[in-house]
DNA sequence: GTCTAAGCGGAGTGATCGCTCCGTATAATG
DNA sequence: CATTATACGGAGCGATCACTCCGCTTAGAC
């Protein structure tokens, strides 16, 4: 276990507000070209050289670990203030509260879920107990799981990437439509849950990487 | 309005052969490997040269519209077929079918809903009509729209693409919960249905381009 | 003010991509 | 067969990308 957090050794003063332009930069960039956007573009934004951003971050992909560790962390506050929530409306307001978030980063989204640290992990622990609590207020069906939720965020995915230059807020009204779903209903829902261990799989593989096999 | 199909003049016989090798080829190399495989290699999974595809497709984006053309011709056949289903259970019947169908055909996806095709127009009237009929039988929601099914549709997209490979069967599960939300309910959805004119622009406007702006 | 470790910019590198060009091969026609 | 329009393969072109390297600049400690 290295140590990641900074630390090491305190950046110049110049050096450090380079870095932070560099990230403004990139959320911009990314979610005004998606993830394929190019460093130099960046770096342009930002306005720094190349050599710059690259000794800031040593790869293009190292940049955007470090904006996705930004949104988790944002994401697991966001989940451990919706546990605090009475009457077992957490979820819902998480649901609605991280998704509205994500809206503002959907440029590079499709990495959330597939870095393997263990912030992802510390999420799902969390929508875990959102979803045992809205249960057991008769908020959400019986028979929902927590990898049911996994899924309804990559479809949340689906809609933020396909409307959100043109609708911005209609992410809201398919929410809607999904939370309907959750209500507690007469009849179970015919297919079987994924099973947690195939989610790990799915996460694990999933193609959003950066660079070609 | 310039004569698409073919009938300009029959293929040589050799010629003719390639064309749908090419067609086989790139749906397997796009499933394997995403859209922006290399037309490199789909020529020689083809087993032809460069120049042959080229000849055959005079541009990558042609091979994929040929593609595209291919699944929105089914989905349009099986719209049709679900239009005459009894007791207003064709849109379900429509929606199992052309998401299995479109999971075999993952790679291209994105591609499908922005393509000026008067096909695509088709296809949302079926739906329309479809709807229509299951909200007759009471089998749906009254405040559901055409636009959210337009929603729903990419969902399952962001489903099947992150699942696909790991979960071939992931999405079925997705879309209980998707057509648990439609059935009819005490309440409205909160928040209002994207209209039709979004919709249009959403579709034009979707990143789905092979080649940067 | 001096010194130096740290930071800087951006031309250049190598790889990859979509696509073209042209000498060669062959199916179709009579 | 002979002829020819058609089709073929793949080296090569230009553009683009992520990334490196190095001579110059500067923040910050003394």
């Amino acid at each position: 276990m290295t140590k990641i957090t900074n630390a090491e050794r305190p950046l110049r003063k110049d050096a450090a507000q380079h870095r932070q332009q560099l990230l403004t930069a990139a959320v911009q960039v990314f979610n005004e070209q998606g993830m394929d956007a190019s460093v130099t573009e960046i770096a342009r934004v930002a306005g720094v050289g190349i050599g710059t951003l690259y000794r800031r971050f040593p790869t293009k992909e190292a940049l955007v670990d470090a904006l996705i560790r930004e949104i988790l962390s944002t994401t697991i506050q966001m989940a451990r203030d919706a546990v605090r929530s009475p009457d077992g409306v957490g979820l819902e307001r998480f649901l609605e509260a991280s998704s509205a978030y994500q809206a503002e980063h959907a440029g590079y989204l499709r990495r959330l879920w597939n870095t393997d640290h263990e912030m992802v992990k510390t999420v799902r622990q969390l929508i875990a107990r959102l979803l045992v609590d809205a249960k057991k207020h008769g908020l959400i069906r019986h028979d929902l799981t927590s990898t049911d939720l996994s899924l309804a965020m990559f479809s949340l995915l689906g809609v933020l990437e396909a409307t959100l230059p043109v609708a911005p807020d209609a992410w809201r009204r398919h929410l809607d439509l999904l939370i309907a779903g959750m209500r507690p209903a007469a009849a179970d829902l015919p297919h079987r849950a994924l099973s947690p261990a195939s989610l790990d799989k799915v996460l694990a593989t999933h193609k959003a990487s950066l660079r070609p096999e």
